[in-house]
Parts: structure tokens; sequence; C-alpha cells
DNA sequence: CGATCGTTTGAGTTTGATCAAATGTGGTGG
DNA sequence: CCACCACATTTGATCAAACTCAAACGATCG
């Protein structure tokens, strides 16, 4: 079953045929989405859960004088906030940057699955917990580096992230991203991101051919990032997880 | 009772006496400590989870070459985390900026709470939603806006967090801040940090007088800084919270 | 009364922004 | 298949916000 949820929940803990079943019902049908489209709209109430199946998507934040600010992407496998409900309305959007599929879990198969299984409840808990740790690191990033090392340590983030739910080949990957994309996500005009990516690739680090990226040499990327992957827990897959109390 | 979480919790809905009580029976014994001194450290392992009652402490992590990106303030009635247990260790650090007094509810305790009490619980997972909007609410000021609107919009995040908590007295409040932890966390250096303030002070909007901060204009302040409270979910308290379904 | 820490000021530099235009690319319809 | 359009990328030139370095000044505290 191809949900990739459970692909990104099983870096955690190794889940059983009940519980990835819960899950698989939980997500019931599917939405399509062409990229552009919202998901869900700042100052919209509340409702179910969203989870990324397909495509990229990112939530975003429009101040009044018409900046935008990308806040953080979604990848296969993510759930937008499994709480969100209890807010009364949206403080930010969600979109599609790319042809996308969504599924809506419902508030309630939510609520029943945080009740009847404690254990895939500590998996979604964990990775609520990693993707506040990716909202920080992002303060870090725009705060403290400069435009080459932002850009690296998003890359990054995104291969690591993609490759937990293998969607990497090797140093490879799709990022359908517009480089006005990359400038709203990381505080820097689109000029500076084209001029970035230049050096990026002159250094050798990784190649850029449309939406392929390949990385070349991930080490000398992460040193020049200063790029530390312990933010995303995702532990060695082949280590037992056992010893987490599971 | 004292306990400055439950008047913050009080925001999202009334608590009854029982669950002030357990809420009060979780923190326990409390521990002082001086400014400057950890609360707990980036690879440490994860425990309890900690209560800032009094003082001001902030997340904060460290670089490789000694940059400091501080995450996001401490106030009291803040918990550090509230699920930080089900992560192995640390990925960043939290220390007091000013003598802070420090409770640690034990991670039994507070998944006891979250059994026993179902709306406790949603006040408290309110918080936690209302701590992740703020960490992004940070991406987007320090992304986005400019060194004057940063420090307005810091200013107004801090006013409104404190009246919540009641910390406030008309304008006025404490912001035992340098110069130099602003400019960690506004992604700025500590000059234009002092100049900036000093152009803040200028316009009128507020004075600063140590760490004697007045607000004297909060519409304009709030203007400046394109501050929108929505995302702090801090409703009206006059106003009945019936509606959310509690 | 030094010592330490924080704030303030000045001068010069740098990073990255802005504006404007050219070039490339992918898709659509004639 | 080609012309065209909309978008995205790339380049150049100029400019401004914010940084760095350095030093002076001011509090606060054993």
């Amino acid at each position: 079953m191809g949900l990739t949820l459970i692909r990104k929940l099983e870096n955690f803990a190794p889940l059983n045929a009940e519980e990835k079943q819960a899950l698989v019902e939980a997500a019931g049908r599917t939405r399509r989405l062409a990229a552009g489209e919202s998901i869900i709209h700042e100052n919209d109430p509340t409702g179910g859960v969203n989870l990324i199946q397909e495509g990229l998507a990112c939530r975003y934040k429009m101040l009044p004088d018409g900046r935008r600010s990308i806040l953080g992407f979604f990848v296969p496998g993510d759930l937008c906030d499994l709480r969100v409900f209890i807010l009364e309305s949206m403080d930010h959007s969600i979109g599609a940057l790319t042809p996308t599929t969504v599924a809506t879990l419902s508030r309630e198969a939510v609520l029943d699955i945080l009740e009847r299984f404690p254990r895939l409840t500590r998996a979604l808990w964990w990775s609520t917990l990693v993707d506040e740790a990716i909202t920080r690191e992002w303060v870090v990033n725009i705060g403290q580096r400069t435009a080459l090392e932002r850009l690296a340590h998003l890359l990054c983030e995104l291969y690591h992230r993609l490759s937990a739910v293998q969607l990497t080949d090797g140093g490879v990957f799709e990022l359908p991203l517009t480089q006005a994309e990359l400038a709203d996500s990381l505080g820097l005009s689109t000029v500076h991101v084209n001029r970035t990516l230049q050096e990026l690739r002159r250094s050798g680090a990784l190649t850029l051919r449309g939406r392929h990226v390949e990385i070349l040499d991930l080490g000398r990327l992460e040193a020049a990032a200063m790029f530390n992957p312990n933010y995303l827990h995702l532990q060695d897959r082949d280590e037992p997880a056992a010893r987490r109390g599971l």
C-alpha cells in the first residue's frame, strides 16, 4: 500500500498491519489539485487534517504590502498540523506548488486514531515534533546564514526529507520550485537566488537541470551549509528502534 | 494559586478547580536558575517538561562557527515542549536570560494529565499550537521584514504574550534583554539593533528606560510592524469561549 | 576604584536589493 | 512545424540596508 505517511512514520517506529490499516482508512479518498491551488487559506475555519500524498505544497503567509513569506514545504507523507482543529481559524495558508494529491482526514478519524493506537499516536507526535524542529531550523537559516549557506541548507533539508520517504535516487531528486519560490523561502531576492545557485553549481557540489537536482557531494554541501541532520530525528533506519521504548 | 500557566490557559478556556489542582500538583517543586544558566542543552537526553514560572528564558541554537540564533522566548506560564520526551535528545538548547524559576513536570505527570483531563488537554494543545504559530511568525519576521519592522514586531509579540498572563501594566512591561540578545533573535547586528531602537524611540511609539519598555502608541507600533495578533489565537477574554465547543 | 558588561557613535565595507532588459523554455494553437 | 505567448532564468548596473571594526562612553558591582 502506497501511503507515503506510513513510510515516513516507520522512520520512527515500525507499524503493524492494524495500525497501517487505520491510517489507510482515515486517509479515505483524495482530491487532486493543480499547481497554484489553495489547500487551505488564512482565516478559513479549521476542519480536517490534510495529508499530502503526492506533489509539493507549502505553508505561506502574505504581508499586507504583498510580500510573501514561505514558511515550510510539505512533501509526500506530510500532515498539515495534526491538531489544527483545536484552533478556530487558520493563521496562514497552505498551497499546492505542483499538481498535488491531498487526502483530508476528518477530525473524528484523527481523534479516533489518537484514542485507539498509542504507538501510532507516538509516531504521529514524533512527526509533529520534527515539523516544529524544521520550522525552528528555518529561523536559524534565515536569521544567521549567508545566502549560499541558506540555499545549501534548504537543499540538504529537502534531500533528507525526501530520502526518508524513498523519493530520492542516489543524490538525485525532483525540486519543482521556481527561483522566486526559493527566494520567498529564504528571505532573498530572486536575482540573488539565481546568482547564488550559479555559485553552488560552480562549486561542484551539485547540478541543476530544470527541476532535477543532483547532489554530487553531500558532505561538501552539508559542510557549506553547516547542516546537522540531528533536528530531523531520523535515526538510522537499520538501527532497531526498540530502545526508544516501543 | 499563582500558577501562571493557569492564567495563560484560561485565555483558551476556563478551567475548573480539579483541573487547576492537577496542574499545581504536576508542577510540584521548582528550582531557581541564575541568568545565563542552562535549562536544557542541545544533545541532552530529553526528560520532563519544563515550565517557566518567573523570569525570561529562550530557545537557542549555536552554529559551529559561534553564531547564535535565538529561536524564541519563554515568558512566565510557558511550557517547553509538552511532548518533548518522545524524542531521544534535544536538537536545541534552552537557557535562562534572567533569574528564572522553573518547574519540571515529570513525563508521567504530563501523560497522566493528558489521560484524565480532556478539556485541560485541549488547552495544552492550544498552547502548543500557538507556540508553533509564534515560531512561524519569526520566520516571516526575519525573512521579510526590515530591521525596524522586526524590532517593532517582536515588541508587539511580547507585549501581547505578557498581557495574556497579566504581566503588563498599561503599555509598560519589563524587557530584560540586551541588545546583543535582540540582535541574535532578529538576525541583525548589535550595532544595527542599537540604531534601530533609537529610531523607534525617536518615532514616539515607545520609550525604553533600561529594561523598562513603555508602549506609547500600540496602534502605531503594530502598524509599523504589520503586526496582526491573529496568530496568537488569544480571543477576547470577555467573550464566552463556549462556541469553541467547550 | 578598577573591571566588566552593555550601549553608543563613527567610518568604511559588503551583502544583497532594486530596476531594467535580454535570453531561454515549454506549451498552445494555427 | 512554426509562431507566439507566458513564465522563468540570466545578466548588468546601481543603490541601500545592514555589517564590521574600532573606539568611547556609561552603568553596575564586587
